[in-house]
DNA sequence: ATAACAACCCGGATA
DNA sequence: GGGTTGTTAT
């Protein structure tokens, strides 16, 4: 062990790593050091005689709870730090859950669904009930329910609630206690939880079973939490159970960076700890090591405008660095243009590699034109987000055969491979199960079991029983064969690996690596010694408990790859950059349309905001765009409120022109470019520039950021574009488009409610197909 | 049964 | 625009 680990610290942070017994909140700063206060304090509470058995260590993330372990056993040396139970909320409650869920009912090879698996049991649930799922959304009503759970009511509770029910009458929705109802029950029937079962059901467990939540107060002597600011209601009852004995709770968190109440997260747990726990001692980290200056100064003003939050001072030693470099575009794809062409520039002035680089936007559907831009100017990347490996169909399919075997209550997955591939049992023979499984209250592979004495016959008969016995022959490998050789087996017998070998197309051909891949993270899975807690559990079962719970994310292999990186402001938290591009800064996507009716939603997104900008190490760009493509088609935000609440000082708007952004917000018609507003106004106010190309603008004495592409398809419209009638349009005439510029109409087709018309645009690339429903166009003469 | 096509929906962030 | 679901044609 390093002796001098203590030296290592600031007087603050060692402040919070000597304090051993009793509630401790640290209250901590972006930046200041935050996880090495925590990994130092566990080594800390080691080599002061606590048993790494008796530390409990619970974080938000996969790749949190890795890295934490990773540092302990660095500056610890020895193997230790293995017997530490770190991890996710929900994996280390899965984990208990599993040694535990016999007591309440389920099997200990439940089956964790994910979010679509979950939509999916709503969604026959509601059809079930003869409700329409158009006005029953099984998205809204899963949010229903995950609120209802995050705050530890049960489906009994939600019913009687009268605020609860309130609320769905005026949703016009009141029957959806009665769905939570009948999905709770289908849950329990199928032997799976969901996600926010994982935090409820560890609730209960602890609470219905004292013996139990004795054991583990007694075995928890020590807990830390991370990301305080993001526990919700039932995370922190449960935090408040465990610990009830010893009170050695050390939780972490800033309570500026608290972005998930959509989750059910409420930052009244980090403002309240101090009245929890009476006797709590409470230290702030306040120095930044991680930003410049300027980029300090900017997040601190910005969250300044935020009320009630823990008083604290962030300060840096660091130098001043460069200024803010605000950026304004006049479309989405001129703003990954822009973001490209920087990025480019940027590697060859100060020598950045593409890691050093990360770009983030409020949403995931943002990407696209980053993407595309990145990859015309052949620039590596990787988004991060999106739909996780485990989220795919060909892995989905192969997962419910693994699934069934361990878990044959689990319907969902049945009913997803009972046909896959064909094997002769349609739709006719599973809606008969079905029938048959509900009227005699028993599983659906009971029926199949017992698919004679239900009178299948001949062919159907035959089907079902070669698929009962398929599943049976692998669980009876189960206890003979490690579960790498049971999923190979799975893969030959039902002859999917096969078949997808033969598809030599390639989606096809990634489809077979996708599942390679899978059995190969099983195998690896088999093979190398347990990351979390001492439970060395190696059987398939608990694969797949650990496989739902992992993200996109924790694909780590391609972790430290040379690839400029894309993710959500989310996905972010936690991470820093060198050179930050926070993007899409526009009204109504940032803050988001949903988020500026209270003022809770909106300092979340605040919160957000801040989160962006305590990303950048070095340098920080924000860019906005004039107007972009939502859901098909062109909208026009205006910049972002929060551009508004920045310190001039650090800021450099001259990427922007001045001129125009101050335009757009003290602007009286509302619009970006309305008629005679931005455009007009930006062409008076900067003389020299060329209206086409306002991103490349440079006026003071820096260099500009000089992009190595004329601006090819950039046309600025017509003050007062407005398209005109499609109805009226005839080869011959002269059009303007807002992308392409003018053009020549030469030729029509399609029918008359859909025309398309073939136009030239001599700027802005040749002859194009224009659907006229779709594309506006000003007609000109 | 599958492929090709039309219709429809989406409002967001995640373990 | 893009992804998914439903419908129709072969």
């Amino acid at each position: 062990m390093k002796a001098n680990y203590l030296d290592e610290l600031n007087e603050r942070q060692r402040e919070a790593v000597l304090h051993i017994n009793g509630p401790l909140m640290i209250v901590a700063g972006a930046g200041s050091g935050k996880t090495k206060v925590l990994t130092t304090r566990i080594a800390h509470l080691m080599r002061n005689g606590v048993d790494a058995f008796n530390i409990l260590s619970l974080t938000f993330t996969n790749k949190a709870a890795r890295e934490m372990k990773e540092r302990v056993e660095k500056i610890l040396g020895g193997s230790e730090a293995r017997n530490l139970y770190i991890g996710t909320f929900h994996s280390v409650f899965a984990r208990l859950l599993r040694a535990e869920a016999h007591r309440l009912g389920y099997p200990n090879d439940f089956t964790i669904y994910d979010t679509d698996d979950a939509k999916s049991v709503l969604k026959t649930i509601i059809n079930e009930l003869n409700l329409d799922d158009k006005h029953y959304k099984p998205n809204f009503v899963y949010n229903r329910i995950s609120a209802a759970k995050n705050s530890l009511m049960g489906p009994e509770e939600y019913q009687h609630d009268y605020y609860v029910q309130q609320e769905d009458m005026r949703a016009n929705r009141p029957l959806i206690g009665k769905i939570y109802d009948m999905y709770a029950k289908r849950c329990f029937k199928n032997g799976a939880m969901d996600f926010d079962d994982l935090l409820f059901k560890m609730y209960v467990l602890l609470k219905s079973f004292p013996e139990v939540l004795h054991k583990y107060q007694h075995k928890f002597k020590y807990i830390m939490i991370d990301e305080y600011q993001d526990t919700n209601p039932a995370q922190y009852e449960i935090i408040k159970l465990l610990g009830a004995v010893n009170e050695n709770i050390c939780v972490v968190g800033d309570d500026a960076q608290s972005i998930y109440s959509f989750r059910g997260a409420t930052i009244q747990n980090i403002l309240q700890f101090e009245k929890d726990y009476d006797d709590a001692r409470v230290v702030k980290l306040e120095q930044n090591y991680r930003s410049t200056k300027s980029i300090l100064n900017v997040a601190n003003e910005v969250i300044a405008h935020n009320k009630g939050q823990i008083e604290k001072n962030l300060w840096t030693d660091n130098q001043d660095g460069d200024t803010i470099k605000l950026v304004r575009t006049n479309t989405d794809n001129e703003e990954g243009k822009f973001v490209a062409d920087t990025i480019a520039e940027q590697k060859l002035r100060n020598h950045y590699d593409n890691r050093d680089f990360v770009i983030l936007y409020r949403t995931n559907a943002q990407s696209r034109s980053f993407e595309e831009s990145l990859r015309r100017k052949a620039i590596p990347y990787r988004i991060y987000g999106g739909l996780s490996f485990y989220q795919r169909k060909e892995i989905k399919d192969f997962v419910a055969y693994l699934r069934i075997t361990m878990n044959t209550r689990d319907e969902e997955s049945l009913k997803r491979i009972i046909n896959y591939p064909v094997r002769g049992i349609g739709k006719t023979t599973i809606e008969k199960t079905l029938v048959l499984s509900n009227d005699h209250n028993i599983t659906m592979w009971e029926v199949l079991e017992r698919a004679r004495e239900f009178g299948f016959k001949g062919g159907t008969l035959e089907a079902i029983d070669g698929f009962v016995t398929m599943i049976r022959s692998f669980q009876a490998m189960l206890g003979k064969h490690n579960a790498y050789d049971v999923a190979v087996n799975v893969g030959k017998s039902t002859n999917i690996v096969k078949e997808l070998f033969n598809d030599k197309t390639t989606e096809g051909l990634a489809r077979y690596e996708n599942v390679q891949e899978l059995l190969n993270s099983i195998k690896e899975f088999t093979e190398t010694p347990d990351e979390e807690g001492e439970l060395l559990d190696k059987s398939l079962g608990s694969y797949l408990q650990q496989i739902t719970l992992l993200t996109d994310a924790d694909n780590e292999n391609k972790e430290d790859s040379d690839v400029v990186k894309l993710m959500t402001i989310h996905a972010a938290k936690g991470l820093e950059f060198p050179v930050v591009f926070t993007v899409g800064l526009e009204e109504t996507l940032f803050p988001s349309g949903m988020s500026i009716n209270t003022r809770e939603e909106l300092e979340e997104e605040r919160r957000l905001f801040y989160v962006a900008i305590t990303r950048a190490k070095s340098r920080l760009w924000l860019t906005y765009a004039n107007s972009r493509y939502r859901f098909g088609n062109l909208v026009q935000n205006e910049p972002s409120r929060f551009l508004e609440e920045m310190p001039e000082k650090f800021i450099d708007r001259s990427y922007a022109g001045g001129g125009a952004i101050r335009n757009a917000f003290g602007s009286t018609n509302g619009g970006g470019w309305g008629a005679g507003g931005g455009s007009n106004m930006f062409d008076r106010m900067q003389k020299k520039t060329t209206p086409s190309s306002p991103q490349q603008q440079n006026q003071g004495p820096r260099p500009a950021p000089k992009p190595a592409t004329g601006p090819v398809s950039t046309h600025v419209p017509t003050p007062g574009f407005a398209p005109d009638d499609p109805a009226g349009m005839e080869p011959g005439m002269q059009v303007e488009h807002q992308k392409f510029g003018f053009g020549t109409i030469t030729g029509m087709e399609g029918a008359p409610n859909n025309r398309i018309a073939t136009v030239v645009f001599p700027k802005g690339g040749g002859e194009k197909k224009i659907m006229l429903n779709y594309a506006k166009l000003r007609i000109v003469r």
